[in-house]
DNA sequence: ACATAGAATTAGCTCAGCTAATGGGCTAGA
DNA sequence: TCTAGCCCATTAGCTGAGCTAATTCTATGT
């Protein structure tokens, strides 16, 4: 059942006429008569009246009729629809980020792509470093941005940039007029930490292990926002990446001491899955976010 | 575009396998692969996600599916609605007759057809002569039934009967106790006639003129019973169908005289398209006409 | 009755779409 | 991490559904 004859069908109810109607569809008049012999044949209904001049379609055939042309109709706004959706998702990015990258940087990269291409769409999404992963994984994200990457069998990465890592302090902390520290000023400290299941904090123990340095964890959280908080009433101090509190360096609320902690820097990379085709505007994004990467590396 | 493709297309959807919806609709996993390409590639719009085990459709794919669904859906209650319908039609018999035969005969006619057929339906119509050859013609009627047929390219005849033609007068009038009349007594008689166009006027003025006879006509009809209304107010005499005056003649109301005009007889036939070829219960509705005329013929 | 337009029929061909066989990529379980 | 198994993609080759061209048949108007 071919909905090419339907349309023939339909046409030659509404010409009166095989030969228009074929004409009009492209075929012979023998093709439509076969056709809709055919059609016929496979309903086992007649639907054309061949016996008067000029023909018309029968009561079966006046229903079908009706029935085809709705049919008809629907497909092509199915297919429109589909025309629609596809420029839709055509000139959308799709991004899962950790909350650190995409509240600070995420926002920044996007205002030059978005310029440079004002058709596309980029729909940012903050999300906890399991689910950025989760994210690309369900194909609910074109790509994910998030710290310490790994490449899997369905994952890709792409290296995006190294931050540094800071000392934080409260302002009136005693380390936080210091132009450098050692490791060794940080023993017995009270130390704000992020949650055990981060990469983050499993490098930052490891590193600060290496050079013998013990501190007191006092708090664990799973992002940056509320680790700056906790700083901010003298909880404690952290290590967090320098990007993260450029802001409240700069307005004194944080005090931020460089760290001479060698191999500690947090890798910021884009991940995708493996088999997928990007799409133009994907594609795009990812080289304008390693351009902006490039021009202003941040690293040690 | 091919309707057992979008079935197919269904169906890897719901079950996420391209082999279990190609065994399900009778072909190979190669044919499926082959036919969901080209649908991708005819729409322009990658509707799967192989990239994933088991597959799951993409965005787009959705929407088509739901699309499609509806779209089979649609296409099988027109089947179905069709096939309702082709029952329908053909235990139907569709019946036009002119007045005199509809309202005495037909009635009688109908009742051992529908006892021995009684999943059959007759509509019956009751029509001026000229509109039950339109209706025939026009397909509106399967078989027509009207005196003085005239088959034509597009009409077949099959005679039923020839009615006695009989004087009708008022039981008051000069005739009416004679047991036959000769043509020469009607001479000068006022005389109720049928409207001019109608045949079986015609065949009376044709057949008085060739006895020489002369009557005249005070008042013109199209219908038999208007026709005896103005008998029974004593308006004049006419000639009728035996058929159509029996019951007034039992109950005394008018009176009816044998008629010795030769050749004067009213032939009953049945009319319906040359072409068309006849369902089985239009084929045993006129078998029963048939059947029932050769019985109680009523001739002369 | 004839002319004409338009549908049915027929024979033959072409390619869309099928099968069978094979290759390649996820995924799971050792 | 490696391997087995399943599933989809690909390829070559074939078959018949559906097309065309040519002819015949039929309804309709003159």
């Amino acid at each position: 059942m071919n909905l090419d004859t339907l349309k023939l069908f339909c046409d030659v109810v509404r010409l009166r006429s095989f030969s228009r109607a074929a004409s009009g569809n492209g075929v012979t008049q023998s093709a439509a008569s076969q056709a809709m012999q055919q059609l016929e044949a496979e309903l086992d209904v007649p639907l054309l009246d061949r016996s008067r001049r000029p023909l018309v379609a029968t009561e079966a055939g006046r229903v079908f009729f009706e029935a085809c042309r709705d049919l008809l109709q629907g497909f092509e706004d199915a297919r429109a629809s589909l025309r629609a959706s596809k420029e839709r998702v055509e000139g959308t990015v799709r991004v899962a980020a950790i909350y650190s990258v995409g509240l600070h940087d995420m926002s920044r990269h996007m205002q030059p792509f978005m310029s440079a291409h004002p058709q596309a769409r980029v729909l940012l999404e903050c999300l906890h470093p399991h689910k950025v992963v989760q994210a690309v994984l369900n194909d609910e994200a074109d790509v994910g941005v998030l710290s310490y990457p790994t490449a899997t069998r369905t994952l890709n990465v792409l290296p995006l940039r190294s931050e540094a890592m800071v000392l934080v302090t409260h302002p009136s902390h005693r380390l936080a007029r210091r132009k450098q520290i050692t490791p060794g000023d940080l023993t017995g400290e009270k130390f704000v930490a992020f949650d055990r299941d981060l990469a983050v904090r499993k490098a930052i123990d490891r590193a600060l292990k290496q050079h013998g340095v013990k501190v007191e964890v006092v708090m664990e959280f799973d992002n940056v926002e509320t680790i700056k908080q906790a700083i901010g009433i003298a909880a404690g101090v952290s290590i967090l990446p320098r990007p993260t509190v450029v802001m409240e360096s700069g307005m004194r609320t944080l005090a931020t001491v460089p760290l001479a902690l060698s191999g500690l820097a947090r890798p910021i990379g884009l991940i995708y899955r493996r088999g997928k085709r990007l799409t133009p505007a994907v594609a795009r994004f990812i080289d304008t976010l390693r351009r902006a990467d490039d021009a202003s590396e941040d690293t040690r």
